[in-house]
DNA sequence: AGTAGATCCTGGCGGC
DNA sequence: TGCCGCCAGGATCTAC
């Protein structure tokens, strides 16, 4: 379930990979996952582009080309970016090959197919795109995340999961922040502190580190996500049971002792 | 403004 | 064994 700190390490794979390499052939095994383009006017659009610095905002990756469109790129749940030679064998997932010359080669695989690809004919149009995308979760600064989340009344777990309050946190990411910060996932977001919002902002940027070194939200036992899924899973902290539940709409994992047994 | 629920999509899993 | 329904959680839409 790809979010920010996978969608970094697919942005670092595009950079390694494709940076200065011009897109030689387009392939596309799977149209369903192109939207609002075809397969023959993203192969028109991008075949003898140059690729250039990738960007990334939120779980979105924004394959840019010299002076040229873009192409952009969300993962769902099940989507990879991989850099493979073009002679090496199709994965059944393979949905779309940009070949880039040589043994150079990338490839969106994914399963699901629950997002895709976008094509944005200039960099006006990727601004539109991504319109309604909140701040990125790596960059936002203390003081608008305070002002994000005191202007809401929803959970604190359903605004850091909301792309449109801020960019870049899924579900394991929020339940995750919300263990290490020590806040009940069920309290309103305006109704947390100054120093609530201070220390969630804190402990988000740091765990965000953390995922985006290990290119994943680590599974690591000392990992709140390094128990979600046991029998019987059991806090890495107080090695008091976990309580899982559905908030938002999401299989949400906390600690009653921790993070508190009701919301205040 | 907020939540719930359906929808999209595919595969793994438990139950019968 | 095989079929059914549920669940996973990325997002969007409608209904309340």
């Amino acid at each position: 379930m790809p979010e920010l700190p996978d969608v970094e390490g697919f942005r670092r794979i595009l950079d390694s990979c494709g940076r200065g390499r011009q897109i030689e052939k387009v392939q596309v095994t799977d149209p369903g996952v192109l939207h609002g383009v075809s397969a023959g006017r993203l192969r028109r659009a991008l075949e003898g582009r140059r690729l250039t610095a990738p960007g990334r905002h939120g779980k979105w990756l924004i394959a840019r080309t010299e002076g040229g469109p873009a192409l952009l790129l969300h993962f769902g749940m099940t989507g990879q970016l991989l850099c493979r030679a073009p002679d090496d064998p199709p994965h059944r997932y393979d949905r779309v090959r940009l070949d880039l010359g040589g043994q150079h080669g990338l490839r969106y695989r994914d399963q699901r197919k629950l997002q895709g690809l976008w094509l944005a004919a200039s960099a006006a149009d990727v601004e539109h795109v991504l319109a309604g995308q909140g701040p990125d979760a790596l960059s936002v600064d203390r003081e608008t995340f305070r002002d994000l989340l005191a202007g809401r009344r929803a959970t604190v777990k359903a605004v850091l999961m909301d792309q449109s309050a801020l960019a870049g946190l899924g579900n394991l990411l929020s339940d995750e922040i919300l263990w290490r910060a020590r806040l009940h996932p069920a309290r309103p977001a305006n109704g947390l502190t100054y120093d609530d919002s201070r220390a969630l902002h804190s402990v988000m940027r740091r765990t965000l580190r953390l995922s985006v070194r290990a290119g994943r939200v680590p599974d690591r036992r000392s990992w709140l996500t390094g128990h979600r899924n046991d029998a019987h899973p059991r806090c890495p902290r107080c090695h008091g049971p976990l309580r899982s539940g559905r908030i938002a709409g999401r299989t949400t994992v906390s600690c009653p002792h921790c993070q508190g047994g009701d919301p205040p």
